[in-house]
DNA sequence: CCATTAAATGACTATATACTCATATAGTTT
DNA sequence: AAACTATATGAGTATATAGTCATTTAATGG
């Protein structure tokens, strides 16, 4: 049986990668199709495609069909909301060590 | 050169994995040395350590040495909001389950 | 100095991950 | 139906990860 811990770890693995976070950021502003994320990103199709689907199993996006297109987007506001808070620590980290080189 | 979406990457990787959400759950109410974390949290001393020295490489835990003890905190608070909002993302999905069995 | 306790690490294994290239599937247009 | 476009997937490779057991390093107390 899967505990809550291991959904977290799930939600929290679909966003630990550069490649998706990449995918996250594009998709900020709304839905986009595969066929603009991939360009965007700058990875191969398949690649791109397999991050999506990998997201999609994690309920990290949401996915509509539109004829040929699929149109992902970030499921749960909420996302945006950590990946602010993570690039906030990343800012007081690098911060924290300008600060030590300074007082060398 | 390392991108900031690899700092950010880091830091998220470090949080999504079983074995150190439960350290993390553990460290919530403060630090805790080695010998109390790795028993509580029922895995081995050594894969214990090494998830501890991981989280610290990627800045989600710092370090305090008091003799033969090692305590290891939550460095930043930042990183307890976002077990919170991916706690209450895993908690929607679980409703949304409920209500689509229910439906059937 | 020796024994003890706490933490880290080397060496290894098994599994998971990211990626690529080629191909398959599905929907669209003519 | 054939050609085309968009997305997904099979198969393979290289690397990373999580874990174990045994050992090492470091600090403390007798």
């Amino acid at each position: 049986m899967k505990e809550l811990v291991d959904f977290r770890a799930d939600i929290l693995k679909a966003l630990a990668q550069p490649t998706r976070l990449k995918i996250i950021d594009f998709l900020r502003d709304g839905e986009r199709c595969v066929c603009e994320i991939f360009p965007a990103i700058d990875e191969e199709q398949s690649n791109t495609s397999r991050h999506l689907n990998m997201m999609l199993a994690a309920s990290v996006l949401s996915r509509r069909k539109d004829g040929l297109k699929i149109y992902y987007a970030i499921k749960h506001p909420e996302i945006l909301e950590v990946m602010d808070i993570v690039t906030g620590i990343v800012k007081l980290e690098i911060d924290g060590r300008h600060e030590l080189l300074k007082a060398i």
